[in-house]
DNA sequence: GATGAATGAGTGTTCATTCAT
DNA sequence: GATGAATGAACACTCATTCAT
């Protein structure tokens, strides 16, 4: 029976360290990038603030960590079971969107945080860094890239309209989806709110891209 | 002929007020609210840091004076000589939106500012301020309460779907116009790029609404 | 009578600077580079922090100016009215070199400030800043090779060792005196110590490089 | 046959407090005192920074073991197998300074630590503490004798002038001494620049003290 | 009325030292 | 006895705001 060598302090940094994160995840979506000090994110988990030093290279460092995370997760709700060449038909492809939609409802019900991260990053990225604004834009790119996918798999099919711009409309269904998801995480929208706009949301999309 | 109390005192006054919030203006947009100090605003048009509190409270209350001014700009090229019960058919609403598109195509080629101020307010509203968060907030639920507007009059008059969510679908197509702009704006989009963009906009718009 | 523009703000800045120096020199000389925090020099002249920041880009830069400022007064008094081509006789070359000596030692008596200062370069360079040592060495070098020219003069005028070896010595005789210079500032000598050590040197000096 | 108690576990605790020192003085030599930190040393060789505390209260009592070796090594140095006594003519006593110095460059040239610590100790002393400082001032003092104590001997032998300041006289070759190892130390001196400012060293030395 | 020099509170970051394991 | 994770005090620096001139 070999006994790893450190594990439990191993673990223990590990788990400190997910709680920094978590911790950070919390602060920044309150507060936002500017107004969240280091000694906000210590003292929510009662630790010392050189006790984030030690992990993370520094506040924007933390700050990283924490979109990782966030990325992470709203990329997971994105593609979940669904791939883009997975429908065959109009039908097939809307339930697939809607599966992804209510997933989205639904964390955003259960956890805003992810997506009040998701706006900090879209909103304060420009006022901390270049290179931020480059990753946020980076992944806006990523997404809409996905949503084209879908899009020119559904041209092919031949259940979506032959003349659909995939690129553009790529872009602007993917905006305006984040639009709304920031709109509603602004604050807590009432179930009924969610369901009705996401229903004006799907309407919208579907009857305007079929072929 | 009545001669106004201290006419030329109170003229230079409202012109260096003017200079003010247009030095502001410009670098808040340049460089987002956090990043913009006091000193850089002034040194901007040569004078002291203390001619601005002056005329200003602080630095957020000459932000609110220049968030103001793009509010109100935005709002003009919103409605124009365009009024929401205008349009009796199909074509006609579809040519008051290609204005009213066009309009904000040739104001973001023109002069980007009034755009980048609209991303700084919507963007880093939250990093500043729970108060101008909401004025972010009221600002934008005016703008979609006048696209819901628009629709309920097309739908009245019978140019649009009869079970269209006006109230809804106001909210997600002014969430997507802003997106759209707010990633336009992001870097010098071309002007087919943007060309595309707002094609790709309507189509998805327009197909969508037709009843 | 023209009043030059803005002579008060001026003169006050300049005089201000200069109290800032002042200051920063008397704790940098007492407690060197390291323990010397920013607020001890401003605290001392009873500003707050930031005015030194409005004239200084930071610590080191202060620092740079400080040891500008006790540069200059070594090299007067090094240099004062005598050059290295001045004397023709050994005895003349003993005067010289005596009324330097003494200048030193009187300017030591007076304000040690300026030789703690010089210590504080030569010995802290080293832990503060490549750079800083780079000037370190480049000061004394410049100062060796001052006294190279005053004894390679000597050697001309043959009241010096025809075969004194004048880059080493100079470098050797440089470092001798840099060394009880610094010694006697240590802490207070007394004028005889001071008297019998100066002459000690002297004598080693003299009766060394005859030729 | 008696068994120390705990031989091994001394022996080990003893070699481990080498290790340190001996790591601590490279670091400290390359370094300089202050930007040393303790987890360099512990790190150069992997070892937890609380096993320095183990042996050393802190990181002012390890520089002082460090400085007691190279203090040690430069003393035997100095010492060797001479003595302030040997010599009976000037031609010995010359031998026995050049022996002396020419074990001060093999040594420079073979391990440049125990300058360099040396250069540390002397040039950083007042930086860290005044208690250093009164450490680095006694030894200087130490130094000095031991040379006042040769030039003594000298004098009563006949082979040095018989009118000089041996006190003083000590006190100024020692500081000539230690200025040029230091100076030399301070960056890799070629050996023949060495050989010239030891050439010159002893020149001016010894036919300054001639009687 | 305008100026700009001065302020001081606030922040990110480092590092010698301690202590639970 | 050794470890290294955690601490918290200290410090350089920034900038919105004020006030003497």
């Amino acid at each position: 029976m070999p006994t790893p060598v450190q594990p439990r302090a191993e673990r223990m940094r590990a788990q400190l360290r997910d709680e920094i994160v978590q911790a950070a995840a919390e602060v920044f979506a309150e507060r936002g990038y500017h107004r969240t000090a280091i000694a906000d994110i210590a003292g929510r988990i009662g630790v010392g603030n050189s006790s984030i030093y030690a992990q993370f290279a520094g506040k924007r460092a933390l700050f990283d960590a924490v979109i990782d995370d966030a990325m992470r997760g709203v990329m997971a709700l994105l593609s979940a079971d669904n791939a883009p060449a997975t429908a065959d038909t109009l039908e097939a492809y809307e339930g697939q969107v809607r599966r992804i939609a209510t997933g989205f409802a639904t964390a955003l019900g259960e956890d805003p945080t992810v997506l009040r991260l998701l706006r900090t990053l879209l909103v304060e990225s420009d006022g901390v860094d270049e290179e931020l604004a480059d990753r946020a834009a980076a992944f806006t790119d990523a997404a809409a890239q996905m949503t084209s996918a879908y899009l020119r798999h559904g041209v092919t099919r031949g259940y979506l309209r032959a003349d659909l711009d995939v690129d553009a409309t790529g872009r602007v269904v993917n905006a305006m989806v984040f639009a709304v998801a920031l709109d509603l995480a602004r604050q807590g929208a009432t179930p009924e709110e969610a369901e009705r706009t996401v229903d004006a949301t799907l309407a919208l999309f579907f009857t305007g891209v079929r072929g």
